[in-house]
DNA sequence: CTCATGGTGTACCGATCTGTAAACTTACCT
DNA sequence: AGGTAAGTTTACAGATCGGTACACCATGAG
């Protein structure tokens, strides 16, 4: 079996899921619309939640570098960076497929905390977190873990709200209050 | 059909509903839980579907009450009462069978935005952002619709946060961030 | 040519899905 | 007593679920 075909197989199951859900998305609408056997389905990915593994680190590693690269490119300081994330995310509120946080979706589907998917899916979130603590720390914030909590809450409100209420407002709300909190935590020495 | 049957129906699915998720409850895990027949549940019920609408209905019901009342409870002003809602989250990501949003699951698992299940979710958040923006005015803010859609965006993500990642740090780093909001937010006249 | 190997399509498995048909029991109302 | 309506059991329909058995066919090696 060549690798790149697996790739693909994960890129499609990638695009279905997030479109569709989990659970409400079949192996036999997977295996029809991917163009491959069922066999060689199952050849690659032993069940649907390996897949559905696959799917999730793929989009984890996509979204990481798409959101870490985007923001460097917006600004070079780390505060500058924190500030720029809320712009990215606006950018990405208004694409034509945004359909939400395909995390948050995967931890709503699979709740039990013991189940690999969920696992995972709060392990994205908590990359996140670190990388926004490592930017406040680099900013010199007195108290970086707190400041990068609280980005994050704003960040994930606005992915629900906008998914839920429409694009505009949340992104716009989000970035104001991200600047009020960074303009009024204290810095460290 | 007595109608408090109806009613301990649309209780007993919500409770499994928001334990085990839309999809992944079929109808006869819940005929079996409620202890009624099948042709009585759809009697009752036309479809699945119109159960998960009346079980949402319940919920946000519920929920607002409970939430407003609370807030009430905590603070007299309208500014205390807006604070006020993040005491009463922790409260909420402390219990034991907390498991998230329900609206924001039922949103996941039903992305069409033509879908009944989605537009009663999406709701839902829409009357949350009415009663605070009406807080806001109450309270004299000069922008009242902006303070309150950042006051959700808290909500939302502590509530995820507080799911994937744990009670403790989102509740509070929430608060901390509305004080902040709400000490800076200008007044009008 | 022969043979092994790995990917393929087809057809299928048992379980579960939402939803229904029909005959029976229960209880209340007049 | 007789009738109406709710609720019951049992059985089932047709579709779809995740997953598999198996025969087929291509390719490359000896």
């Amino acid at each position: 079996m060549r690798p790149n075909k697996r790739d693909e197989l994960v890129r499609k199951a990638l695009e279905i899921f997030y479109r569709d859900g989990f659970n409400a998305t079949g192996m036999d609408r997977l295996v029809v619309e991917t163009g491959v056997s069922k066999t060689s389905m199952y050849k690659h990915f032993r069940t649907k939640d390996d897949l559905i593994l696959a799917a999730l680190r793929l989009r984890d590693e996509n979204f990481r570098n798409w959101l870490f690269r985007e923001c460097e490119h917006g600004a070079d300081t780390p505060e500058g960076q924190m500030l720029a994330m809320f712009d990215v995310l606006a950018d990405w509120f208004a694409q034509d497929g945004f359909r939400g946080c395909m995390f948050i979706k995967a931890s709503a589907e699979f709740q039990d905390k013991a189940h690999p998917i969920n696992a995972q899916a709060a392990e994205h979130k908590r990359l996140l977190l670190g990388w926004l603590t490592g930017l406040a720390q680099q900013a010199g914030f007195a108290a970086p873990e707190q400041l990068a909590m609280q980005l994050l809450l704003l960040k994930e409100g606005a992915i629900v709200a906008a998914a839920m209420l429409g694009a505009d407002g949340p992104a716009r709300e989000a970035k104001d209050a991200a600047r009020l909190l960074l303009d009024n935590a204290p810095r460290s020495g």
